[in-house]
DNA sequence: CCAAAAGTGTTCAATCTACACCCATGG
DNA sequence: CCATGGGTGTAGATTGAACACTTTTGG
């Protein structure tokens, strides 16, 4: 008996899961994976994808390892959600759930079957099934997080191959967004930022004009890491600024943060973002 | 022996914490509290305050009791920064923590010693000494999170008393900001945006002008809660609008959200934010 | 009367919004 | 030749940034 309960300790210890919100674009909508339940409790309803936390394993790393077993990518665009942990959100025991969002581009879609032969498929958002546990609560946090970042960061472009349109990308906003955006003011303004830039190359097919293709602009791109300089962004700045923000921007401050910590203590007198 | 470790589990469980970074005004600077550590590991080195979630505790509940042991303050905001969870971000055992940050209103600093005899003390957010674990990394990230609240929402009259002056109000974003910012810009944007009005008292002290007193707008000031409406936020819209996003927006949504659920399914088409 | 903070408007530049037509292609 | 989506510019309104002096009080 105790072999089968072989961990203990002297006060109880919630589990811990990771889930997933992983988002694409799918006929012009946003979506969202979602997989059958085999198991109880709540067999046979719609839930996010996810799993336990190795004992070893990094949040970001169980993420990670998550989103390959359901999906078979390694790489994709990942970020935490936050932690839901209500008491009786998993009727079994108590489990603290760390929630993380993905974005899969559309070059990627095709769903291998999961692991473990539960049902996997898309849904859009607008219209997502009752859900188990707190999900429906998670995907309303990593939606509303989604939403925040789309006009601030580079985000978008993860939903798309490296080369895209400027009409692909619009649909990408206006999907997140949820409304129709006016052809020329999007294209001036997402060139204005120059995220992203042209390739001079061309994409055919149906039966009108070709398409000019584009992709991220990866030179000398990065916004100032004003959360570790001296001059923090100026009162009321204008979109544009941050706008720029390049995806990512945060892990960029995180791994300078750590490289520049003993020695930086003179610089952190403002800080970030907005 | 086997009475000392009483929980046992198929698998190992980490142990869960809440971990504070509690923030207020002194001296017009934004600063945090900070506790010495008593014990090992990291002993005399200072650090945030938290500690273990009870097995039947939300974790926002877990936060608040936190908040009351280290304050003495029942009524605090608070809201949650994320999860850090490195497996060796503590040496003793796994530990996964979730970090919130809380805002101490000027009028409540009176600073109890802790419970339990170690010295507390606010820091300068300019000048925080090195950390124990991975606290430097938290606070960096609550920080970051306030910075981007201050201007988006209400949050900044956490800061303050109920009523408070334009002046004051001008200090709690220049501390968190942490530069100037033009009085007249200032005043116009802030009263402009309506979230605030004034009490017609004024406070007198000081050889000077005596200064109008303003407290929170709460009539009629709600936002629309976009993300469960049927018509999102336009495309680029000016800041005026989010700006007068009320503090605890979000918690009134996943409130609405909840009463809504079974019922909104129709309006679920956009979302949020800027 | 003096020091100290409260209070107040205007001008200029940048950006946002709304809006309608021609272009290049495949069939 | 025609249907389909690609591509382009301008004018008016809104907002942001910079900037200096008068007012009221307490001592």
């Amino acid at each position: 008996m105790s072999d089968s309960l072989p961990h203990r300790y002297k006060h109880p210890h919630p589990a811990v899961t990771v889930d997933l919100v992983i988002f694409t674009l799918r006929d012009e909508e946003l979506q969202v994976l979602l997989i059958e339940r085999g198991l109880k409790p709540f067999q046979g309803e719609w839930a996010l994808p996810g799993g336990f936390v190795r004992i070893e394993e990094n949040l970001t790393g169980a993420a990670h390892r998550e989103l390959r077993e359901e999906t078979g990518l390694t790489q994709a665009y990942l970020e935490q959600v936050g932690a839901f942990g209500r008491p009786d959100r998993d009727p079994r025991e108590r489990v603290i759930s760390v929630a993380f969002f993905a974005i899969l581009s559309s070059d990627k879609l095709a769903l291998q079957a999961g692991s473990d032969a539960r049902a996997v498929s898309w849904h859009s958002c607008n219209k997502i099934p009752e859900l188990a546990f707190d999900h429906a609560e998670i995907v309303h946090a990593a939606r509303l997080k989604l939403t925040e970042k789309i006009n601030r960061t580079t985000i978008a472009l993860e939903f798309l191959p490296t080369e895209f349109t400027l009409t692909e990308l619009q649909r990408v906003f206006e999907a997140v967004r949820g409304e129709a955006i006016d052809k020329r003011n999007f294209r001036k303004w997402s060139q204005s930022l120059s995220f992203i830039k042209a390739t001079g190359r061309m994409r055919r097919g149906g039966q009108h004009r070709p398409a000019e293709l584009y992709r991220a602009n990866t030179k000398g791109l990065l916004p100032p890491p004003r959360a570790l300089t001296e001059t923090p962004e100026p009162f009321n700045s204008r979109r544009v600024d941050v706008a720029a923000y390049r995806k990512g921007f945060e892990d960029a401050l995180s791994a300078l943060h750590k490289v520049l910590v003993d020695s930086e203590k003179k610089l952190l007198k403002g800080l970030v973002d907005r």
